[in-house]
DNA sequence: TAGATTGTTAATCGATTAACAATC
DNA sequence: TAGATTGTTAATCGATTAACAATC
C-alpha cells in the first residue's frame, strides 16, 4: 500500500497525542493504547507505522521517544519550514498571526496584498505587495504557499504561486482550481464543510 | 451506495459551477462538460447524480435551473441555517465576519467567549459570554457550531456545544475530539495540512 | 433512423480491518 | 515456558471508474 495523504494526517497526529504524553512522563505505549485514545484501530496504528517503516518492540510496544523521533524525520521537522500567505484579508491575516504553526516549525516568512493599505514590510510577519512575490519565495527559499484571496482572484493568484516557484498550495478560496504542473493544491471550502455538516445533520434527523 | 460526505461536497461544488454557468446564460450541460469543469470524471458526475436522485435528459443533458433548484431542496438552501461561533479569537471572529457565508444562505447569529473584552451584544455579529450558550442556542435555533478555540479547552467547549443543543460541531482545534453522542464533528487542521502538503511535496522532489 | 447521452450495473481500485505467524 | 504484542498478509469494505443497455 502506498503512503496515502490520510496516513499522513493521521501520523500528524499520533505525533502530537505522543508528545502531550510525553510531558506526562510516559515513556512506552501500546498500539492499542495509541488507538484508543486516538479513536482508530490497533491495526490502523500498526498498518501506519509499518507504512513509514516505523519499528517497534514485540511484547513491549512502542518506546514514545523513538517514535517521536522518527516521525520528526519523516515530517523533517528539524529545519524550520517556510510558509507564504498571499492575500492578507480576514482569513490570511489570522493564519499569519495563528500561533499554532511554530510549534509545528512551521514559519510564515511572508504575506502578500494588492491592498496598499495592508502593505507593512516591517511587521512581525512582513506584509509586501503581490508584486514581490517572485523575489521574495526566491529569497526566502519558501515551497509552501496558502491561498486567502477572493474566489474571482483565485485561480489567478495560484497561477502567480506557481510562477514564483512554490511547490504546494492550501487554498481556502471556495473554489476548484484547474491545476498547474509543478505546483500542487489541497483546498479547503469553509462554507463546503458546513453545508456537508448540515446536511449529514438533517439525514440524521430524518432517520432517528 | 450510501450518500458519503465526499459525494456531499462535490454536489455543493456542482452547484456552485452552475450558478456560475447560470449567470452567463448556459441553460443546459452534459455530464462530460460539467466533469471537465470540475476535474472529475463523467461516470462520477452521473454517479453523484444517481445518488441524490437528480434526473437528467436522455441525449439532451442536464437543464441547470432543475439541477440547481434541486441541489437547493437536497441542501434544504431555501431557510436560512443558522451558525454559532464557540471562541472570538483570530480564526473565530475572521470567520464570523467571513462574507462567503450569506451567498449559501449560512447565517452566523452569535459568537461566544470568555473574554470580557471581547463581549459586544450588539455588533453585527453579537458576540456573548460563553455562558449565554445555551440560551441563545436556544433562542436561535442553530443547530450548528464553529468551535475556534485553544486546543486544551477544545474538548471541554465541544462539551459545552453538545449540552448547549448543537448537533454538529466543525472543530479547528488542532486535536482530535473524543465524540459524544448527539453531537457530530468535523474538524480541519491548518498545521496538519500545512504538514501533509510539506510531505507530498518533498515525496515529489525525491522522486523527480 | 442513426448517433449521442443518460442511468445503472459490473469491474476495478484503494483503504481499512481482521487474522495470525513470528517473537520477545 | 506461557502469554501478549508486533508486523504483515489476507479478507473485507467502500468508493471510483468503466461499460453498456435504455432511450431520446
Amino acid at each position: 500500500m502506498k503512503v496515502n495523504k490520510k496516513a499522513v494526517q493521521r501520523l500528524f497526529h499520533y505525533k502530537n497525542l505522543l508528545l502531550r504524553l510525553q510531558e506526562d512522563g510516559v515513556t512506552r505505549i501500546y498500539s492499542d493504547t495509541l488507538a484508543e485514545r486516538l479513536g482508530v484501530t490497533s491495526s490502523q496504528v500498526r498498518k501506519d507505522f509499518s507504512l513509514f517503516n516505523i519499528k517497534g518492540n514485540k511484547k513491549a510496544g512502542y518506546v514514545i521517544g523513538e517514535l517521536v523521533d522518527r516521525m520528526d524525520e519523516i515530517f523533517r521537522n528539524d529545519v524550520p519550514r517556510r510558509v507564504v500567505i498571499v492575500g492578507y484579508g480576514r482569513i490570511g491575516s489570522a493564519l499569519a498571526n495563528y500561533n499554532g504553526f511554530h510549534k509545528q516549525n512551521i514559519e510564515v516568512c511572508a504575506a502578500f496584498d494588492i491592498d496598499p493599505a495592508k502593505i507593512a514590510p516591517h511587521g512581525a510577519v512582513p506584509v509586501y505587495h503581490l508584486n514581490d512575490l517572485k523575489t521574495v519565495v526566491g529569497d526566502t527559499g519558501a515551497q509552501i504557499g496558502i491561498l486567502a484571496v477572493p474566489e474571482r482572484v483565485a485561480q489567478e493568484s495560484y497561477r502567480l504561486m506557481a510562477d514564483a516557484g512554490i511547490a504546494g498550495v492550501l487554498n481556502f478560496a471556495p473554489i476548484i482550481l484547474s491545476p498547474i504542473a509543478g505546483c500542487m493544491v489541497t483546498s479547503y471550502c469553509v462554507e463546503g464543510e458546513l453545508n456537508s455538516l448540515m446536511f449529514a445533520v438533517d439525514q440524521q434527523g430524518e432517520q432517528g
